[in-house]
DNA sequence: TTCTATGGGATCTAAAGTCG
DNA sequence: CGACTTTAGATCCCATAGAA
């Protein structure tokens, strides 16, 4: 005899099947008449098949009801505390939590609060606050102004629930941390991952002393219970974008924030105009001040790249701070200004000294020795000690995050070096008159000025070495010829000579910032800007 | 040594798409 | 419209690397 369910076979007829224990009791004995079995086998199938409908049935509905009611899905939950190294997970603390996907931070924070306790005697009963893995605050999803729900930050991640681990620890904690990090004066810069203090009505407040450097309103930022009411105390940057933003553009956003700086009084007046034209131009729909705006809401208000900036050495402070690993140029600035014998000034970086600072930086840059050229034409060009220090790359770097972070640009590039560069214009053309170097621009102008085939001929044999070092040296068949060898070697001279430097100096636009919506369009930002 | 995070494979489920 | 197929996402399990 056969178990109707598994197959297994048996000699005595027993009320449970001993391999999978299910209820075999309506299975006949095996004595029974032939015809007896056959009706009574056939009832089995029947009975067989009913029962198989029925546990489908259950599955169907088990499943339905779990859709329904089981909205739920698993995360984990650690606690933090400070340690020596910051923020660190205590091991062995981990716990399973069951959440519903479109939970807000606070009732996250709720729920693993009760989950840690009921599996932590040695939970103290004071304030916590909800943490990311990098001891940075859950308020917003990181790197967006969005509030924070699982769902939307399992998406922004790209993990699995079930991979996802958060973090509690105590107000106390998370407090100290930050007081240590910004009483550590050893390092220029550090990482904040509190939202830098700022004020709707002034650029610029007094910087506390090292006693009290931590201000105010950041003491009291982390407090979950006081979140909506710091919020409309501080008026931070991104709180003031969110509350405009109903009723106004990305791009109005963007210059509330960044309203009170003067790029270029010179060319600031020409440049709204021809950004407005330029915005026009823009193929892809998307403008320039849209680029910028997209650009500058990015910027994580949660974290700050700190700077302390001799006033006497601006390059030098800059240099330092952009090379830093820790630096991230989606990350606020904060910098602190000090003078030649090195005493801090005594303010708060609130957006002023920012300004100021990139404002001289901006200076300083168009000074270097990558530059060359006159004042409002400079080109790029190898240097190889500034190679060595990657300096095409950082000053790179720094164009792009003055300009997102409402600086202003360099204004001292060619305008056709600029076009090329950003890749506006495929071919480069330039006047001879910008090359620095005295001898090859009078060999060019006597080829460019050579009035016959035969006189061009002569001093095309007599400028070869030249020529051939740009490797347009040629035989000229007719006097035309002569705008393309000058043209072939102005292109060498400005731009395959210096390939690797533009090459560096480019990729620093290509990732200083992540995750930035085209970079075609982010060129054609550099081109309002710097010009 | 233990714990944690992570990758990859297997499996299951629901939703979307296709077809008669 | 229902049956069937495909696909994406979630979960489980195991192995492994790295940190504490």
């Amino acid at each position: 005899m056969y178990c109707p369910f598994c197959g297994f076979q048996f000699e005595n007829l027993t009320k449970f099947c001993c391999s999978c224990g299910k209820d075999i009791s309506f299975v006949p004995a095996k004595d029974a008449s032939t015809e007896q079995e056959h009706s009574r086998a056939k009832t089995v199938v029947q009975q067989f098949f009913k029962y198989r409908e029925g546990k489908e049935a259950e599955r169907r509905m088990f499943s339905k009801s779990k859709k329904k009611s089981m909205k739920t899905v698993k995360i984990s939950v650690g606690i933090m505390n400070k340690q020596k190294t910051g923020m660190r997970p205590i091991r062995g603390k981990s716990l399973p939590l069951h959440v519903d996907p479109s939970w807000s931070s606070e009732r996250l924070l709720g729920a693993a609060i009760k989950k840690l306790k009921d599996f932590n005697q040695d939970m103290k009963d004071v304030e916590y606050i909800l943490l990311y893995p990098d001891g940075s605050q859950i308020k917003n999803i990181p790197g967006t102004d969005t509030p924070f729900t699982i769902e939307l930050y399992k998406e922004a991640v790209g993990k699995s629930y079930q991979r996802i681990t958060l973090f509690v620890c105590t107000l106390e904690d998370f407090l100290s941390e930050y007081v240590s990090a910004s009483e550590d004066e050893e390092d220029d810069e550090v990482i904040v991952r509190v939202p830098p203090v700022t004020s709707p009505l002034s650029d610029t407040v007094l910087w506390s002393s090292p006693e009290s450097s931590t201000p105010e309103p950041i003491r009291r930022s982390p407090s979950i219970s006081q979140t909506s009411d710091v919020q409309v105390q501080c008026g931070t940057e991104s709180q003031m974008a969110s509350t405009s933003g109903e009723h106004t553009t990305s791009y109005n956003i963007y210059t509330n924030i960044y309203a009170p700086v003067v790029i270029d009084s010179s060319s600031s007046d020409a440049e709204g105009e021809e950004l407005q034209k330029e915005n026009c131009d823009e193929p892809d729909g998307l403008t320039a001040a849209d680029v910028i705006s997209n650009l500058a809401l990015k910027i994580n208000k949660t974290s700050c790249s700190r700077f302390n900036i001799n006033r006497a050495n601006v390059w030098d402070g800059a240099y330092r701070g952009f090379r830093r690993s820790s630096y991230s140029p989606n990350s606020g600035m904060m910098v602190k200004f000090s003078d030649d014998v090195g005493l801090a000034e005594e303010a708060i970086d609130t957006g002023g000294p920012t300004r100021e600072f990139l404002t001289l930086l901006m200076e300083a840059i168009r000074t270097r020795r990558i530059f060359e050229g006159k004042d409002y034409a400079k080109y790029l060009t190898f240097h190889s000690k500034a190679a060595d220090e990657n300096e095409y790359f950082y000053i790179g770097r720094m164009i792009a995050v003055s300009i997102v972070h409402g600086g202003p640009g360099p204004c001292c590039l060619s305008p056709n070096f600029f076009m090329y560069l950003v890749g506006k214009d495929k071919t480069f053309e330039a006047p001879i008159d910008d090359i620095t170097d005295e001898e090859i621009k009078k060999a060019l102008l006597e080829i460019k000025n050579a009035t016959s085939l035969s006189e061009l001929r002569v001093i095309s044999e007599k400028h070869s070495s030249m020529l051939q070092t740009a490797g347009c040296y040629r035989f000229m068949r007719t006097l035309e010829d002569k705008k393309k060898v000058v043209a072939d070697y102005i292109q060498w001279y400005f731009i395959y000579r210096n390939y690797l430097s533009i090459q560096s100096f480019r990729g620093s636009n290509n990732t200083g910032f992540s995750k930035r919506p085209g970079t075609a369009s982010f060129t054609l930002l550099l081109i309002h800007v710097l010009h």
